[in-house]
DNA sequence: TTGTAGGCGTTATCAA
DNA sequence: TTGATAACGCCTACAA
């Protein structure tokens, strides 16, 4: 900038007035400068002037997987609005991990983003504890914590299960397996009331042995299902809290030597943009993942823009239960 | 920092150094300095670091788009490498559009990514034209430009391809439909020799007509599926050269009411997680993710830590065919 | 082993 | 409307 000042003959004052529309510039300066920066192909050093503005128009992602397509499709509208609002994203990946978590939100917050939108791992108390440090605006997509009040894009898990379960019982099915998250999670919490809600709801009782934690991942859920399979009183039906604990449900199912549907039904948490073209359709709860992003964006767009408080938001979206065929009416055995 | 110095009673070259390890501080200093580090809750501002510096330790990672789960599985592996190296990573995705991969590295370059990993969009030109600002490490994967010369990691995608049609040719396939991504691409051109060197191989003429472009993308891809079956005589098998294409494939078929692989064999390249647990289980051509993702952060971890010049390597990785259930035999329906 | 001082490239505050 | 100058927070000679 000093040689373009130079070139054009001017203070670096004035070619930061014109680059930054700060401050009016004369029409010939104008031109002067604007032809100095392009014989000298001059880009402005945006490090020196995040030292100097305190800003680096840059806002923090953080999510748990992003092997995992329902957050990779939200990442992927946030990272549509917020480029165009003029902001870089850095995005890190937890991997469940409330240690990473720490360290990557540290990661970020040592390179002074402006703001952070985080789909938070582990329990409430870890996200507490690294989020003291941050005064800046930040957004909890999907997950949250009732001890964080900070803005946040949440979807009604608990209704959303609660009706895909009444759907299952609909069909007839008593003994429904529940594959669950970690219930450090509040989606996980969430899901298990629904389907705990909606078996009260029916007067059935609601036995532990068919509820296994799967941790939102695919071998964990693998695990849990093979322990549902091998239950004298096989359930009927299972359901599976995500999308990743599905395939290992599945995966579980084919290894036991059983079909779906036919010898048991499947639905599970998340869509899949090709659960209508493979065997079993998958029934599933679709989530707005446009909505999400599109909210979780607006939400911290608005904070960044405007710094006056305002008490924090909380968006709660609905799923949408999607019948296929992966469910199929149950007629408990005659017992003779 | 000064604040720091000033607690401890000490300069800040002194802190600075205890800090980065640059000179010996004696144990003395060492102690007030560190419990005034605790006292005030000091963290270095990365930010003025990076400008005295000129390093950022952080590297941009570009690809073409993140809803594709080969992509994202090679950025986990590139992020755990990288992160572990001491670096943080810039996501950023250009949804195969060469103008947004002009911007997206701009963005990388304006905030002095210390070195690049590019999965390149559109024709080499496009590439050319962006690189010529960068004088920072730069590696690409997946897809190479000719007039690049840079470190790369990239598949043998025509041996690849090549295997796979040999087989459906084996089952009996004469007639092979192949739905391409852009010819723009290394990876387009590549996997589409390989068609065509296999049906050369087994003096199989090779009808432009059974050639499609899909562009690397479903919508596309289902297209360019649906033109293929309405030809009058109509291909045995379809192949397609991703992932995301290989669901439109699957679209397509089914709104024409055929079965896969009753009706049409498929086999498509990339594999997925769940494709041996649905119908049909897909014939695919798995690559190594993990292996790109560990070359490609070593290659740039190279450039980075010795910036002795070398050649650039090219490492040429094999793709594996992965036999499942979806092409069957094909014999001659008898013309009478 | 420690301190002093200058500069990295911008932007903000004045005064001219 | 423009220019001089002082920060921003850190690192690094060099001097002590």
């Amino acid at each position: 900038m000093l040689d373009v000042a130079a070139k054009a003959g001017v203070s670096t004052a004035t070619v930061s007035a014109l680059i930054n529309g700060t401050a009016p510039v004369s029409p010939e300066l104008r031109e002067r400068i604007g032809s100095a920066i392009a014989a000298i192909g001059y880009k402005r050093n945006t490090i020196a002037r995040s030292l100097k503005t305190g800003a680096t128009n840059t806002i923090g992602l953080v999510i748990a997987d992003i092997t995992n397509p329902f957050f990779t499709d939200v990442v992927a509208v946030i990272q549509d609005v917020l480029h165009r609002a003029g902001y870089a994203v850095m995005l890190c990946c937890t991997d469940e991990d409330p240690d990473q978590q720490e360290e990557q939100i540290s990661l970020l917050l040592d390179r002074m983003v402006d703001g952070l939108i985080i789909a938070p791992a582990g329990d409430d108390h870890a996200l507490e504890r690294v989020l003291k440090r941050a005064d800046i605006p930040v957004v909890l997509i999907d997950r949250i914590s009732n001890g964080i009040a900070a803005d946040a894009v949440v979807l009604d898990n608990q209704r959303a299960v609660r009706e895909a379960i009444d759907y299952l019982i609909g069909l007839g099915h008593r003994r429904i397996g529940y594959i669950s998250g970690s219930l450090d999670t509040s989606t996980g919490r969430g899901r298990l009331s629904g389907y705990r809600d909606a078996l009260e709801n029916a007067n059935l009782a609601c036995e532990e042995d068919l509820v296994r934690i799967g941790n939102f991942r695919e071998r964990d859920a693998y695990n849990a299902a093979m322990q549902l399979l091998v239950l004298p009183d096989l359930p009927s039906a299972i359901f599976s809290a995500n999308n990743l604990m599905v395939i290992g449900v599945m995966k579980a199912i084919r290894d036991m030597g059983l079909r779906c549907p036919e010898d048991i039904s499947v639905s599970s948490f998340d869509d899949f943009p090709w659960a209508d073209v493979f065997q079993p359709n998958l029934t599933t709860i679709a989530q707005p993942v446009q909505a999400i992003g599109e909210h979780a964006s607006q939400l911290i767009l608005d904070r960044l823009s405007n710094r006056a408080e305002r008490p924090p938001r909380q968006i709660v979206l609905a799923g949408r239960l999607t019948i296929r065929e992966s469910c199929r009416p149950f007629s408990r055995p005659d017992k003779n």
